[in-house]
DNA sequence: GCCAACGTTGGC
DNA sequence: GCCAACGTTGGC
């Protein structure tokens, strides 16, 4: 089991849209950045555990816990041409962005703020505040545990 | 809205 | 394969 990282626009969607929806569970989608898009095809598994992170926003910072449900599958928005995300490059059979499915576990009572994960030096070296703008990343056991002793 | 940092594209 | 130009992310 591994640990990782997804960042979301909680205007677009955030941890209260996916709290709202069936299951509890939705498709993780439209990402477009190779090096996630490699993660979340190579390397994510069922059973992973993610921080869910609100980027772009009046909170930002880490704002809850999901679990991945179903493994990388073509991300169909990929092939909808009405879709903001289509790509002409991609095709069915020979998809370019990939995508899973997440259910919640937890929504923290207060979203972790980014100002203070950056106080903790536990935390001087995680991705999320070395490389800002990957949206999709690995987090260390030890990371993973720093984080949620700042709950 | 600004802008630094980083990612992508495409000519050569 | 280099690298300039351009596009995007995302905190502030």
């Amino acid at each position: 089991m591994q640990y990782w990282l997804f960042k979301t626009e909680p205007d677009v969607f955030g941890i209260d849209d996916l709290a709202r929806a069936p299951d509890q569970t939705a498709r993780w989608d439209e990402i477009r950045n190779y090096q996630a898009r490699n993660s979340l095809r190579d390397d994510v598994r069922v059973g992973d555990q993610v921080f869910i992170y609100h980027s772009s926003c009046k909170q930002v910072g880490i704002a809850g816990v999901a679990e991945v449900v179903r493994a990388a599958y073509p991300d169909p928005s990929q092939f909808d041409p009405a879709h903001a995300q289509f790509d002409v490059r991609a095709a069915p059979g020979m998809p370019r962005w990939f995508c899973v499915d997440v259910r919640l576990r937890e929504r923290f009572t207060q979203v972790i703020p980014l100002r203070l994960l950056k106080t903790n030096p536990a935390l001087a070296d995680m991705t999320l505040l070395r490389q800002g703008r990957l949206s999709v990343q690995p987090v260390s056991a030890a990371h993973w545990q720093a984080v949620q002793d700042m709950r």
